[in-house]
DNA sequence: CAGCATCCCATCCGATACTG
DNA sequence: CAGTATCGGATGGGATGCTG
């Protein structure tokens, strides 16, 4: 298999890698797509409903999210023409393999917290800046 | 071992999940962290090495993301008061170990790069909008 | 060499109002 | 119910110039 058109024209290998991860990353970086995808991954879920389990989300950028995880092959997005609209997402497989492959990543943030929450602290006191 | 203070207030343990993973990703969801943390886990870095080596980055990003990193507890900054300035970047174990985190995510990343743009120029030629 | 300061633009995101 | 449209503020990030 030859290798894939990559986007990332970088020097070192290093560099080409951390490329590839940020791929990755700007699918997911955005503020709403986690919850939305975690909330897709049980099962077929209504417009009105990830409204109200993503907590704190906007109308606009919960449709806007939706629009970008579909386009981006993560959601699947089924319409029913019933007389009230009724509209179910779906995550893909794909999205479902990117969930577990964010099970490290989770790890990680859980083992850390206290430790990271620490230096921004002592960073913070050495240096006049809260900057939070 | 009591739960840590979460900063995560969530209803369903599923939106919990997903905020953590966004602890994580807020860390290193910016244009360049990956990219400088990827060069300084082979060792110490100077400035101006990491100016070549992370391509495209403007001298005062470099700065900014720096400081946060090593804000985060994720990298360790070392002057030397020598009569040209010298500092080294290094990676922390911390920040190994995510690294060795984001390999999953790679591994995603390479396997549906090509399924992903596909679904994309699927998605444009339906709807109109090129977007892009 | 390793930065900080300033200006400026692009994008993200929230609030609000309207609709098939 | 499931959106779309519009406005405006906050934030991210590039370009450039100055400094210990």
């Amino acid at each position: 298999m030859v290798s894939q058109r990559n986007s990332c024209v970088s020097i070192t290998a290093g560099q080409a890698r951390a490329c590839t991860v940020r791929e990755a990353l700007d699918r997911v970086g955005g503020k709403w797509s986690i919850g939305i995808l975690v909330a897709a991954s049980q099962g077929p879920v209504r417009f009105t409903e990830l409204e109200r389990q993503v907590e704190g989300i906007s109308r606009r950028m919960l449709t806007l999210t939706l629009r970008n995880l579909e386009r981006d092959g993560l959601l699947h997005r089924r319409v029913y023409p019933t007389v009230p609209p009724k509209v179910e997402y779906t995550a893909t497989p794909m999205a479902l393999e990117l969930y577990e492959s964010l099970v490290a990543l989770t790890a990680w943030a859980e083992r850390h917290r206290t430790a990271i929450t620490e230096a921004r602290a002592a960073y913070d006191r050495e240096h006049g800046a809260p900057a939070d």
